[in-house]
DNA sequence: CATAGCACCTGAGGGC
DNA sequence: TGCCCTCAGGTGCTAT
């Protein structure tokens, strides 16, 4: 479900809220996410006071006043939502916080595909599959074309994919941002010349912004923090869009495979 | 090492 | 109405 626009859009909401609060409880209600939840999760955050929420690619992490941070990866269908004391319980609440003001901080993951762990502070890179975040400055056209040197065989769409180099990108914005950029979701990494790369840069921080500006892309069941929806899948070009005409030229999009995920493209507007 | 494919889960939606 | 099939925003293991 969620990718960099959708977490930002809940660190945004949450921080403000979580910030400086200390975790008065915690209840462990199933481990089994596709990483077991561990033994000593509870205890590692039972009595810890909150110093920062950030992210990176799609993790948020949360610091602790012990020095240890608590990872949160969303996977496909994760939620982590704010509510008051006497929340009914959901299906698939898995665990649940509460805060000393209270509040109620509930992880909801129907297809336990998320994770969930308290880490060192200094393991929190080798934890996060630390590639680059999308949105750092530092990801430049020299940047992604050197890249592209070392993965030159693989497709562009799984070069963006790949969160061990740039991380936040999943399915729904690199179908878009390789649609503003006009390339083509197939092309080899290894034929992308200098200018695609600063193209492909470009289209990644507009279409990244664009869409944390509407609080993410909301399919089917991504909510924010407190349960808001986001409105940027009305602004999608081509995600979800085969055979409905391109917003630029009219042209069909098409639809395809690739490296396993849905892909779509307008053949006239990417080569 | 680089790359492709499938497995991991549950629920929603379409076709019949 | 209900059954069966396919598909879904992600990642990680395994086999080439």
């Amino acid at each position: 479900m969620p990718e960099l626009p959708e977490i930002e859009t809940i660190v945004r909401g949450l921080a403000p809220v979580l910030q400086a609060r200390r975790i008065a409880a915690v209840a462990v209600r199933d481990r089994r996410l596709r990483t077991r939840i561990a033994r000593d999760f509870a205890e590692s955050l039972t009595g810890r006071r909150i110093v920062g929420v950030r992210r990176h690619g799609k993790f948020m992490l949360v610091a602790l006043d012990d020095g240890h941070v608590w990872l949160v990866h969303l996977g496909m269908s994760g939620r982590l939502t704010l509510g008051r004391p006497g929340r009914p319980d959901m299906p698939h609440d898995h665990v649940v916080l509460r805060l000393d003001d209270g509040r109620l901080l509930t992880y909801n993951d129907p297809r336990r595909f998320g994770r969930l762990a308290v880490v060192a502070g200094d393991a929190v890179a080798g934890e996060t599959v630390a590639g680059l975040d999308a949105l750092s400055e530092r990801l430049t056209a020299d940047f992604l074309h050197a890249r592209s040197r070392r993965h030159r065989r693989t497709t562009v769409k799984a070069l963006l994919m790949d969160q061990r180099e740039i991380a936040g990108l999943g399915n729904i914005y690199v179908n878009e941002i390789l649609f503003q950029a006009g390339v083509r979701p197939r092309r080899r990494a290894g034929r992308l010349t200098r200018d695609d790369c600063a193209r492909l840069v470009t289209a990644t921080r507009a279409v990244l912004d664009g869409a944390i500006a509407r609080g993410g892309s909301s399919i089917s069941d991504y909510r924010d923090g407190f349960e808001r929806f986001g409105s940027y899948q009305s602004e999608h070009q081509v995600y979800d869009r085969a055979g409905e005409p391109c917003r630029r030229c009219g042209t069909a999009i098409r639809a395809c495979v690739i490296a396993g995920r849905s892909s779509f493209y307008c053949p006239r507007c990417q080569r």
